[in-house]
RNA sequence: GCUGACGUAGCUCAGUCGGUAGAGCACCUGCAUGGUAAGCAGGAGGUCUCGGGUUCAAAUCCCGACGUCAGCUCCA
């Protein structure tokens, strides 16, 4: 039989496999093989004839089968140390893998060593993996015997006509579709990572059952360089950077509301602004509406019923309020409030208040996690016929505005919840209406099933940030329902009354969230418009503070955010400081300068310094400045 | 909320067997007046998260609360 892999015809003989297959294309890092859009273990024989692919390490898809015998070694190891261990599920994916287990040792990481060390000797002994499919009585009769009560619950969950596959290593065996490497000497790097609670089958209800994570490679060197990404992403933890840039901090006293120093204030500023910048150019317009409302409006809304676990809920005079988690209800009255004509639509309508959301202890995650937040937020009131147009201009905002950040996305479409407000054909209608308004601005997207809000679907928008991370940031969302809820009425060009139709959306989402991921992408080191301080002038000797506090203050008079550092310490000192600050340019003053009137300018990053009159140095630093550059470039020639 | 770990100076952390607390950085003072990533010396700074308990004695052991972290569940 022939087999082509990369384009390479290989001749095999009947009944082949594919680590024939590898060893005649002469691929010998070979994991597993991929033919017909299945993958195979090694040691299985070739599917079929045509194309096929072998799969290596550097796939993600060799990684993952990687990973899946190595969740298999890390419980055997812990089978051998703790023989009262049951397992229940134990996935991989190309990063690493966990698995959930019950046993009456609670493992922390004083453990992990000897799991380890176990895991190095199940891959000294070389384990050929095997791979038996059985009928479901005779796996039932396995793993009864094994005491793995947990395995008998997901043999049972599984699909009657399902195929049931068992994998030995040396002594162990497990219930598990594979797919899986052949020997596990291959795994020669392997570490425990981490280990958490975790539901049997996400299912709150049932005792928590142990998660251990562990990631593994097949060299040495390969483990090291994924523990230093591992402490990359640690440093640029957007708590850790908040502390050492003073830039926002938490207390004992107000779980999940930030304490915003000077510094972070600047910075959030300087993005609300920006919004606001832009949104007045497409015709938005802001308002400031109660924070405060009674149930009536709830009950109105739909919050009530449907959000209410969600709400800080306070007495007050004998009467019961709650805080606002959400802008739309206000900004309906707003609306009520005067006679609208057809002419007044679309009519957008920007807020930027305090939001309070009630969210779960366990749930809070410095910035990008809070109880207490702003939101760029906007709700827009248009007639039926301009829903396309009025989505369209939505999603030219977000591009605007993620592409000043240099900024990539990924969207989502999310539909119908399971719980929600209204009828399923204006439900269908609304989701076709974004559909469509995604595919004119050439935007692929994915189908969120069910994640939609309660009263509409949405558009939601992962920003992706340096280190390959995904957040969710913006959500445009469109609601036939609070119009309707709220008896919200428009004239048209025949003076009758017509209901219209609402967006709700957000750009940055959360403005703290999404600082906090600034923050991250960035790892601190902030484009100068929204650094805290944008310049900071280092005077040499003492006898040049004044004219270091004079170029500070000319730059301070232009808007920009400027310091000299007058601390008595000598320049290395002050340098080293404000790099450790990320300050974009560093504005050196000693005699030459003083005489000429100039700077000599040190950007963040660099070792070299170039004199510019300190006019010159301030008009370009406002310029960059204004035009919000990603990068920096006031100091060059 | 659930499971587990953790909570010591502003920050990062040490503190052995239970015997009343320590380092580095930061801060303040003095000397040094300095040219591109840490000058030298000195000083101040603590209700060891909080509340109970055990003990002659608790940062240390036990119980509870709160907070943080890793996840789960939920979400901007």
């Amino acid at each position: 039989m022939h087999v082509s892999v990369d384009g390479k015809l290989v001749a095999l003989e009947a009944g082949a496999t594919y680590a024939d297959l590898a060893r005649a294309a002469g691929v010998p890092d070979a994991l597993a093989a991929r033919q017909g859009g299945q993958i195979y273990e090694l040691f299985r024989p070739v599917a079929a004839e045509g194309e096929a692919e072998l799969l290596r390490f550097f796939d993600a898809d060799g990684a993952m089968v990687f990973h899946h015998t190595s969740t298999h070694m890390m419980a055997q190891a812990v089978r051998r140390l703790y023989p009262d261990a049951k397992f229940a599920i134990g996935p991989a994916d190309a990063e690493g893998f966990f698995y959930d287990m019950d046993l009456s040792h609670q493992l922390g990481p004083d453990d992990f060593p000897a799991i380890e060390e176990e895991m190095r000797r199940i891959a000294a002994a070389d384990y050929a993996v095997s791979r038996e499919v059985l009928p479901r009585r005779e796996a039932e009769a396995l793993f009864a015997e094994l005491g793995e009560s947990l395995k008998l619950e997901i043999l049972a969950r599984l699909p009657e006509d399902a195929e049931i596959s068992i994998y030995r290593q040396g002594e162990f065996v497990d219930l598990c579709r594979g797919p899986h490497l052949s020997r596990t000497g291959l795994v020669q790097a392997a570490k425990v990572l981490s280990v958490a609670g975790a539901y049997f089958a996400g299912d709150e209800s049932r005792p928590m059952l142990q998660r251990l994570y562990g990631t593994s490679f097949p060299t040495k060197e390969g483990l090291e360089e994924h523990l230093r990404l591992l402490e990359e992403a640690k440093r640029r933890d957007h708590r850790r950077l908040g502390r050492e840039l003073d830039l926002f901090t938490f207390h004992d006293v107000a779980p999940g509301f930030a304490f915003w120093q000077p510094a972070g204030t600047a910075i959030y500023r300087e993005l609300e602004g920006f919004s606001r910048e832009v949104q007045a150019r497409y015709g938005y317009r802001e308002v400031m509406t109660p924070w405060i409302f009674r149930p009536d409006l709830w009950q109105t809304s739909g919050h009530w019923g449907h959000y209410r676990e969600n709400m800080f809920v306070v007495e007050s005079e004998d009467e019961t309020v709650a805080l606002k988690p959400m802008n739309c209800p206000g900004h309906c009255l707003l609306f009520q409030e005067t006679v609208r004509s057809y002419r007044d639509l679309p009519l957008r309508i920007a807020e930027y208040g305090p939001l309070s959301r009630f969210e779960r202890s366990g749930t809070l995650h410095g910035l990008l996690r809070v109880r207490g937040f702003h939101q760029d937020d906007a709700h827009i009131f248009l007639r039926e016929d301009q829903i396309g147009s009025g989505i369209e201009e939505v999603l030219e905002i977000l591009r605007v505005i993620y592409g000043t950040f240099g900024l990539q996305y990924r969207v989502e479409l999310s539909t119908r919840p399971e719980e929600y407000l209204g009828e399923r054909a204006l439900w269908d209608r609304a989701e076709g209406e974004l559909a469509a308004a995604l595919d004119r601005a050439g935007l692929p997207f994915r189908i969120n099933e069910g994640d939609g809000a309660f009263y509409g679907p949405k558009i939601d928008v992962h920003v992706i940030d340096a280190l390959g991370r995904q957040w969710q940031c913006a959500t445009v969302q469109l609601d036939f329902q609070f119009p309707l809820r709220f008896g919200l009425e428009y004239r048209d060009q025949e003076g009758k009354a017509q209901t219209p139709v609402m967006v709700h959306r957000a750009i940055f989402g959360s403005i703290e969230r999404f600082l906090g991921i600034l923050l991250e992408h960035f790892a601190g080191a902030f484009p100068s418009w929204l650094a805290p301080q944008q310049a900071r002038v280092l005077p040499v000797a003492d006898r040049h503070l004044e004219y270091a506090q004079s170029v500070a203050s000319e730059l301070r008079a232009l808007s920009l955010r400027a310091e000299a550092d007058t601390r008595d310490e000598k320049l290395g000192y002050k340098i080293r400081s404000a790099a450790a600050d990320k300050v974009p340019y560093l504005l050196v003053v000693g005699d030459r300068e003083a005489e000429e009137g100039s700077v000599s300018v040190r950007a963040r990053g660099e070792t070299k310094s170039t004199a510019l009159p300190r006019a010159a140095f301030a008009g370009r630093l406002a310029e960059e400045v204004r035009a919000r550059r990603l990068e920096l470039g006031a100091h060059a020639e």
